[in-house]
DNA sequence: CTGTATCCCCCTTGATACTG
DNA sequence: CAGTATCAAGGGGGATACAG
């Protein structure tokens, strides 16, 4: 690391409900709104369009809109997105390994 | 990833300066306080403790208090914070990708 | 169904002064 | 030198109601 970029990346993750949106969004492909909201327990309409439209305006998401009655809009993980897919499983990956580590320390008190 | 412990890691980097405390570290090895105030523009020294006990906490980050009038104290990455180097580093690696993908679509309107 | 519009609260951060 | 204490500001997030 010559410069830190590390903060680049955090912004793109950072917000309580995006990580959840695209793990959703890598595990199911593509999803509608409601959808979204019934699989991301907690979330309000509010911040799930505030959030969606972030990672919109970031690349990472893909927002199709159907001209529909009842309307359908249709969220996806660009192929863009899809870059970030190597770094949120390095990240996963360490996550765990520190949950075995937590727990590790907090058993030899 | 089967669950999502993204999260996890980013709870070990939100902080407004907590990449900027690893990126000082990693590359000195060993700071003392006034020494990450320095190479840290505009942190404050409250920013700075609070941010630096938290990583602590979290086994992150290594504290050496020396017993000698004027105080001297040292931070350094732990042993375990050093797992979390090729976490930074894929996350530097995208962040640099990621600053020329904006480059190239704010090029092209 | 897929959102907006308001209002409110809390938490992070910052500014500043003080201390062993 | 390496902090703590106190107070204030701002923004992210939540609750609720309304709309195309």
């Amino acid at each position: 690391m010559s410069e830190c970029k590390v903060e680049t990346a955090l912004e793109i993750l950072t917000g309580k409900w995006k990580p959840k949106i695209l793990f959703q969004l890598l595990n199911h492909k593509t999803m509608r709104f409601n959808e979204l909201m019934r699989m991301i327990p907690g979330v309000t309409q509010r911040m799930l369009t505030q959030h969606l439209r972030e990672l919109e305006e970031q690349d990472i998401v893909t927002r199709t809109v159907y001209a529909e009655v009842p309307p359908k809009v249709e969220y996806s993980i660009s192929d863009y997105g899809s870059t970030l897919v190597p770094v949120l499983q390095t990240m996963d990956a360490w996550g765990r390994k520190h949950a075995e580590h937590i727990q590790n320390r907090d058993e030899t008190n």
